[in-house]
DNA sequence: CTTTATTTGTGATTTTTTTCACACCAACAG
DNA sequence: CTGTTGGTGTGAAAAAAATCACAAATAAAG
């Protein structure tokens, strides 16, 4: 039907997204594609481009009002979509994330935490459902989880990955440092290890020095 | 001199890297293209112009030398270079990630923890040397900090933004949602807020379903 | 009302990146 | 020794993305 819109189209406008939010908090009413461009380290023809993928937002002339334009954002990705989520491996970095109050906020419900240590799920006081990790692919059909967060150790990463999978879980966030792979393609992954990120920078360190 | 690695190039051999970390956990002397482009979801054509950009690594005819390939990506993109890093913000997730052993494996030396507030400073126990938040310029340019991770609250981090950025600090991660933006260019900052990436993955899910 | 300074939206162009095609090489079986 | 299979490396072609250029619109000032 319409034609579909690029990835880094994509990057881009969740990356706006989260601006207009500041802006909105700071009770800014409009802006120009350059100032966004200025602000987000992209040139202002780009930003153009990537709004004209939502349809006519813009006013002719006078710039983006901020929360139409946040609106027309949400509207074409799906952010206004209540999505329930869970994290596999509740360790200090799983743990962390079970309590940030900002998912809920912006419409992801964390509903269940899974860990291999049985007894770290009975001792464990959250808010959020604790269960054991055998019974991931049970739970995650059960409550219609979208999202997945894997905080668990290297070792266990494509195993999880592949119970998630088979729940049916449409998207993961994968923290740990090793590639995973799964099973079905039309499952997405992100890759977010700082480890990985570490060694993205220093890339681009060393490659800026030699040059 | 040479031609410009592509930024997709780099992040594809920064995925390769870890991979082939676990190929030589798993003791596997030798990998073709296409059973790399296989594990890691990219065409072997892509892997070999991406492995290419190396020099000569591969044995013609009969793919490539794990640990040789693994070398090459370390020498090329500076992975042999030991860095020092600091953490910003030591809550939660803070202190999850200063206790990482990860990263002393693979060259990083997190040698500075901030935080606001002193008390904190004063009563926790890290194996990492904490100081006031105040001081982040003055540590940073003392023990050449090269990385600096953000894990402040969002109000805070364009603030902290700036002071690492004057300390000279050349690598940023910013687990914050919001976009922060260093005043000198050649800082270069990933955005890894798992809330920005359960967005990208609604999307990804969003525009899958509509077509 | 007219002029000027901004600003959007978009077709055209350029640049970048990916994909393809194939020459060339090595190992191995018979 | 020879054919066959499965590799790499790389120039050429195709596809994708970023950049540019400019028409058309608005707001504001005089």
């Amino acid at each position: 039907m319409q034609t579909d819109i690029p990835k880094p189209t994509i990057a881009r406008l969740c990356l706006l997204y989260r601006y207009l939010d500041e802006l909105i908090r700071n009770d800014v009413q409009t802006i120009s594609s350059s100032q966004i461009g200025r602000r987000l380290s992209m040139n202002s023809h780009n930003v153009r481009k990537d709004i004209g993928y939502l349809g006519d937002v813009g006013n002719l002339g006078a710039g983006y009002d901020v929360i139409k334009l946040k609106k027309a954002i949400a509207a074409k990705l799906g952010f206004n979509q209540q999505r329930n989520a869970c994290v596999v491996g509740i360790g200090r970095l799983g743990s962390a994330i079970l309590n940030f109050e900002q998912f809920q906020v912006h419409g992801y419900k964390i509903v269940a935490g899974f860990d291999a240590n049985i007894n770290k799920i009975e001792t464990m006081r959250t808010s959020v459902a604790l269960f054991p990790s055998h019974m991931i692919v049970e739970i995650v059909r059960r409550f219609d989880i979208q999202l997945g967060v894997i905080a668990v150790p290297e070792k266990a990463a494509q195993k999880v990955t592949d119970q998630l999978v088979e729940g049916g879980i449409k998207g993961i966030v994968n923290l740990t440092p090793v590639v995973i792979k799964p099973k079905q393609s039309d499952v997405f992954v992100r890759n977010l290890s700082i480890l990985g990120d570490f060694h993205y920078l220093s890339a681009l360190i060393t490659l800026n020095q030699n040059k």
